[in-house]
DNA sequence: CGGTTTTGACCAGCGC
DNA sequence: GCGCTGGTCAAAACCG
């Protein structure tokens, strides 16, 4: 966190084989829990703000989302997603990956945007999108779909 | 000059 | 079907 600036050293103090699971860094990141679709079971971050970081005292659950019917999974990527709420005065998220915006949504029942992006690793099939909270413009709802297939190099 | 963002068009799923 | 909504494409602009 010190000279580029954001990079908490705390550890998520919790299933660290699930960061690898879903590959992400270590440290980056803790969540508070998961966000259906329409976000109303989102829990409400408590606990120290650092930078652009949430420093959660504990880590959520973690909820994987698999498709309904298995019935045509094969080779099968699944589309595990998972979203958490971050306190941040900026779209942008240093998650240790890199990224590239290719798309952009005024939701409904929002007025915020809706922002999408896909990682550029080749081959790499996660995407991203990013908005912010319609209720509390404070926070970024950060939503990520799919499996890292490699490190985070950044 | 190459990669990324921007932005409107396009497309697919779904409810009426 | 039709129209609305959300997700993606792609071409041009933009920027280091």
């Amino acid at each position: 966190m010190s000279s580029n600036g954001f990079r908490p050293q705390h550890s998520l103090g919790s299933d660290h084989a699930d960061q690898f699971k879903f590959g992400f860094p270590e440290a980056y990141f803790t969540f508070d829990g998961w966000l259906h679709d329409d976000y109303t079971e989102a829990t409400t971050i408590s606990g120290p703000i650092e930078n652009h970081y949430h420093q959660a005292p504990g880590v959520g659950s973690l909820d994987i989302q698999e498709p309904d019917d298995s019935r045509e999974s094969e080779t099968t990527e699944f589309k595990e997603r998972y979203a958490f709420k971050t306190k941040s005065a900026v779209d942008i998220l240093d998650d240790g990956y890199r990224w590239r915006k290719y798309g952009k949504k005024m939701v409904k029942n929002s007025p915020n945007p809706r922002n999408y992006y896909k990682c550029l690793f080749e081959g790499c099939p996660v995407k991203k999108r990013v908005e912010r909270d319609k209720e509390d413009p404070r926070y970024v709802i950060t939503t990520y779909e799919g499996t890292h297939n490699h490190q985070s190099i950044s």
